[in-house]
DNA sequence: GCACCTGGGTTGCGCTTGCCAACCCAGGGC
DNA sequence: GCCCTGGGTTGGCAAGCGCAACCCAGGTGC
């Protein structure tokens, strides 16, 4: 489950791959951004296995990206719903990056998926890089680095 | 490889999982956004199988993420490396947000991972939610939806 | 009271993927 | 001729995935 073996998770990238890297995870909490929360609301949507749906709601649950609690209709039975919580909610940030992505380099002739919009206007949103200071970045303009072990130079390292 | 059975290709975030979605992918991204461009430097600096990782570089060229070129240094024999392309640049934004969220919601005693910044200053970016006119948004303030068929009313689909 | 339905799963079993170790092979150096 | 090094391929085994079948608790109909 969550119990991986690519040991290098001193990096959040791999720290959050291994929790969210699995087949179907992401499309699960996709799923639960449009606001579904029920097993069978999951498995309808997404044509997954049961038992590989129920693992993942488990693992989600686990590392806190879902709520599961109970909720009772009126008149009917006890039943277990999943929830985004807090967690959850910030990832809708990484599934937008995601989205624009494919939709930039892996176009399709028709596509009924996801958009972000702004929840006040209804306008759709992008995503962005950010400089301190507020200025939007073009992904051109930003470098990834590794941390210094111990300081030998103030700049940055630039590879 | 990228010949999912997951059939809903309608929606962009599932066709970048189609492609992205496999363990390592987005590790040899990583890696690669580090300057990394050879077979050995990827084994080495992700511990990943060889097969595997033939596998995924494969893949990434046929998507377009990677480049594959021959190379010789001198007085050595004709080499392959393995370069970024556009596409692959425009991966950063994605893996900053897995980093952010990881950051916030994995947190490890030691964080030796990736951090992005600023090419021209050096000073740490973060991922944002923009809105059209340029705002920075919370992802409180975003809402995801999907499209609805044939516009039924012009209202935003509340779920 | 009993059969039935429905939501929310679990179980068994085969297929596919991933992992590890071992091997390969081309070219250059010695 | 032999070894070394980079860039892989091959084989065997374990884990993950998918399908179909089954389960079970509680509410409804009769």
């Amino acid at each position: 489950m969550v119990v991986s073996a690519w040991k290098d998770l001193n990096c959040s990238i791999a720290r959050s791959l291994d929790v969210l890297g699995e087949r179907w995870t992401l499309l699960v909490v996709r799923e639960a951004c449009f606001g579904r929360t029920r097993f069978s609301e999951f498995r309808d949507a997404l044509g997954v296995a049961p038992d590989v749906l129920s693992d993942r709601l488990a693992t989600l649950v686990e590392v806190g990206v879902l709520e599961r609690r109970p909720y009772r209709e009126d008149g009917g039975r006890r039943r277990e719903e999943y929830v985004l919580t807090p967690a959850g909610d910030d990832l809708r940030l990484v599934l937008a990056a995601l989205q624009a992505w494919g939709d930039q380099h892996r176009p399709a002739r028709e596509d009924r998926g996801a958009r972000f919009v702004e929840a006040a206007t209804g306008e759709p949103v992008t995503t962005s890089f950010v400089a301190a200071d507020g200025r939007r970045l073009e992904p051109g303009e930003v470098l990834a680095v590794r941390p210094v072990r111990r300081p030998p130079s103030p700049v940055v390292a630039p590879v």
